[in-house]
DNA sequence: AAAGAACTTGATTGATCGTTCAATCAAGGC
DNA sequence: GCCTTGATTGAACGATCAATCAAGTTCTTT
């Protein structure tokens, strides 16, 4: 199997998706993208709908590559890696000109009925998202109050961003985006003097 | 003009739009579903484009008759209202097995490069229902505090909202909506809490 | 070097899409 | 009875789509 024209097609789909989403995303964009033949995408894939698949798995596998380690590089705060990851995402929109932030969620909701194993990559990225905030939350130790729920804090931070992206790409407006993080944040603060006000235990 | 032709094309794309979004539904599914015919249905609409604006323009103008006014019947409370609106789209969740949440969230991450009508209508649509949120903040008087931001509280409730409905359908678990909306009661008691401790003012 | 497998090429297919339009119909005014 | 106006009908159109395939080329293996 040619793993060169595997990538160039995801990485080209990858993009596209992204811009005009699955659906307004002809093969031939694809092809015309990457200088790729109809027959050798056909080779390399069943159809379209597993070049998604692609695209979504490479997602999945490159989260920690390609989102959290350039957000982190040079913070080590637990916390403030939370919003340097919510930074991040700001500067998808502000590039773009607020037209799209995450890939992910734009496919979410493009897709009313997607192929079960469609869904369950779209869960598996928003989990591993869920999972790196929660780690952070884990890692902030004492810095944060010992009965807060970890799982669930860093479920509402997922939510908390797609909703943001969503109303700043509806508004075209970056300011929605910021005043909704400005929001988390203020909760964070709260919650960080409340872990100050606690005991210390042994 | 035929009002009722319009009407019904307007009510069936609606239905259709929520259920399978704009692209994936046809000219034709309208059509068949009415039992209109292409050429009424062009004598009415310039194009399926017309039909959308049309359909976020009911959204628009029905958003007291439809969504609040049937949230709210027999709460008076302020921020009892806030989770009755909430409530409403836990039940549209739930009756629909978590496919579809809220229809103007879903047009939005759908439509990449809309229109500029279509995005000023799905603007007013947000619009709106911020308004709706924020005149239940500014209702619950001295119930919270003096100081708080209602309009950036109201922005940040549809965002939970939208964010927690992307979740839910995403995993198709309630459970992910119903933890998100338990957060935002959390920072409501919290605010609560505090004006309780304010000065009441003269 | 021979044979076969893997890959590429690009024209082509058939289905589906949004849209058009000439023909038809119904109703009211004159 | 005739004309006008507005609405309806449904066949047809051109464009675009995902997908196919037979022929050709390149790579791998022995």
């Amino acid at each position: 199997m040619n793993a060169d024209t595997r990538r160039k097609i995801v990485m080209a789909a990858m993009d596209l998706f992204a811009e005009k989403g699955f659906q307004s995303t002809s093969v031939a964009d694809i092809l015309s993208r990457t200088q790729v033949h109809s027959g050798s995408l056909y080779h390399v894939f069943p159809g379209k709908q597993d070049v998604l698949a692609a695209v979504l798995e490479a997602y999945r596998d490159g989260i920690e590559e390609w989102l959290l380690a350039p957000a982190w590089s040079g913070v080590d705060d637990p916390v403030e890696r939370i919003f340097a990851l919510l930074g991040a995402y700001r500067t998808m929109l502000v590039t773009s000109e607020c037209t799209y932030g995450c890939p992910i969620g734009s496919l979410t909701l493009e897709l009313h009925e997607p192929d079960p194993a469609i869904r369950a990559l779209l869960a598996a990225n928003f989990e591993n998202w869920t999972l790196a905030i929660q780690r952070c939350l884990e890692a902030a130790g004492q810095g944060l109050p010992a009965a807060l729920d970890r799982r669930r804090l860093a479920e509402f931070v997922l939510t908390v961003m797609e909703g943001a992206v969503m109303q700043a790409r509806t508004y075209r407006d970056i300011g929605y985006f910021d005043r909704n993080i400005a929001m988390l944040r203020d909760q964070f603060d709260l919650l960080i003097r409340e872990a100050e006000r606690e005991p210390v235990s042994a």
